[in-house]
DNA sequence: TCCCACAACTTACCCGGTTCAGTGATGCGG
DNA sequence: CCGCATCACTGAACCGGGTAAGTTGTGGGA
């Protein structure tokens, strides 16, 4: 099948390859009367404008890339980035750009898909995410004058735009709610420890249990994974003097946590309180349901698109804090026995 | 920065626009001498073809298309997306190509999806999952001639190359085992009732079951969330001639599964038996672990990409059985008590 | 010595939009 | 009634690669 094109279009509307151009692009220089026909025709042959064409004058790609820099066995657990995705697409879907994505092993790989996908023109700008302290990706970016939004933060990244949530505010209700139920010996077991907002939660947790005079509240690092979430779980188990509480700093660890709890015969929340970062369905799958910190990751996506779209028009975008991270209470939790 | 471009080598090498591009692209016409002085130079200045430039001048777009249809808190939280996705970049990076992806809500606007990236020359093909009977995207794809491959099935996908896996043995092989372990009252909730690969497993599980004769063998479907899993499996439970073992058409409803029973007091696997399918660190991820069929959906979404880019070479391309799956037993399947 | 084949290029046009510099036609003020 | 601005549109150049057709230059065979 052939695809039409605006030759096609002028042709059947007795005018130029540029009124049809300016009619479509919504420009002066064509009457209203005019544009209409020509608007008419378009659709009537089911026209699109070939976007490799299009990129090439000089106007955008309308695409956006996304690389995943997450081995896949998290990647296909973890609710976030689904949910990240689904975000982005209501934002860029509505204009018709696409989203573009790669799947790479180190941060090294993403700088080399960011410099190809530059030139190539493959997209008019990227998300960025999993940011770490002096990560390596930012120098490029600006290097290249790309447009860019950060996922996470805040932290220093020059120029470019960031969107972070209140890590700091919610793992301070957290603790708090805990404390008020009665607990004194709260753990965490971290994500990976150089992601920059792994950094601020350990940082915004420490400052809150020395506030509130709690000792011993120590953070263990881990890497998202179920696995590393039992062994985490494990050591602060079988330590004499265990916690009563533990935050995890996702739903899989957290899930993971809970088995390891139920297979030692601890009661959950009996003998452990548990709660999770980040809800998902995971955690009210489970038994106990968890105990989770929620916030609407599809929305925390639709604004980094938003942002994204914005600095791709040139328009100049600040740092935004994205919607409220909320604490919702399940079965998890409890005041310690 | 600007991009260089092929004139940009052409001068340099003192050489035409022409020489560089059959250098660059390994067609004959430039000297080998010539050739590597160019490559050189190509590699010095960072040059990377712009692929809009390329698109036009008939070549490919270099890049592949998927839709995603299904509720962003499904997405989220199924492996099974994730893993194939996975899988697709393991190929399509390899050579470059690029993933372009779309989340929807309906088949129809997959539909309009897979004509406006035709009709912009977006991309030179299109995965195509969660495949119905008489589905509507089939037709749509051979009228626009848009090379594509169908992951699921068999089924009557015309000239479209499927992949699918041996669904029909691997539950087979879950109603044996089960049986052999002392079952005879054993239960199913499905997926979409709508998908091929859910009738084609309904139809093999009644198969099986008439087989061996085990009557009450029913299927209550679902839709592959946590809340409908739990539904299902709460009617199965309350039921006065309750089922000894459950097969789930997913990991997620089968966790959901395990909760409700351990929730109504049921023993897993003493009182009932669990087995999910598809395995993911969802399984071991609980307590007790779950018994799973297990296959590897990277490998899987890996040669549904590379049959995908034969089709877009032009090679013919046959249906294909995946790799096989088998069964992975762990802690929620045992005999009855 | 001449002719031909062939390698090694160059030239020029193509793809399909965008955009800028024209070109008539029209309207309007003085 | 003239001059000028404005509108509505045309024509052509351009973006950056791909590629068919044309042009050299060289060597070998007769």
């Amino acid at each position: 099948m052939k695809r039409p094109t605006i030759a096609d279009i002028a042709r059947r509307a007795g005018v130029s390859k540029g009124a049809v151009s300016y009619a479509l692009n919504g420009q002066p220089g064509v009457s209203e009367a005019t544009r209409k026909r020509i608007l008419s025709i378009a659709e009537e042959i089911g026209f699109n404008a070939n976007s490799a064409a299009r990129a090439l004058s000089g106007a955008r790609a309308r695409a956006v890339g996304l690389t995943l820099c997450r081995p896949a066995r998290i990647l296909g657990i973890e609710p976030w980035f689904m949910g990240l995705i689904s975000g982005f697409e209501a934002e860029l879907g509505a204009r018709s750009y696409a989203l573009t994505l790669q799947v790479v092993a180190t941060p090294e790989q993403e700088v080399e898909v960011y410099r190809r996908w530059w030139g190539e023109r493959r997209i008019d700008g990227v998300i960025v995410t999993d940011i770490r302290e002096d990560d390596i990706r930012i120098p490029v970016l600006q290097q290249l004058q790309l447009p860019a939004v950060v996922i996470g933060g805040p932290g220093d990244t020059g120029p470019i735009a960031q969107i972070w949530s209140d890590d700091a505010g919610a793992i301070t209700e957290a603790v708090r709610y805990l404390v008020a139920l009665g607990h004194h010996k709260i753990a965490r077991v971290s994500g990976v420890p150089d992601l920059l907002h792994t950094q601020n939660r350990t940082k915004a947790f420490q400052n809150v249990c020395a506030a509130l005079g709690l000792d011993n509240a120590i953070t263990i690092p881990a890497d998202y994974t179920g696995e590393e979430g039992s062994r985490a779980t494990r050591r602060l188990l079988i330590g004499g003097d265990r916690p009563t509480a533990i935050i995890y700093d996702n739903d899989v660890m957290a899930v993971a946590g809970l088995a390891v709890a139920q297979e030692m015969g601890l009661s959950v929340p009996g003998d452990l309180s548990i709660v999770a970062w980040d809800d998902s369905p995971l955690c009210s799958l489970v038994h106990p349901p968890l105990t989770a910190l929620s916030r609407d990751i599809s929305a925390y996506g639709a604004q980094a698109a938003l942002e994204l779209l914005n600095a791709i028009d040139g328009k100049t975008v600040g740092n935004v804090e994205a919607g409220r991270v909320h604490l919702t209470p399940r079965g998890s939790t409890a005041p310690p026995r």
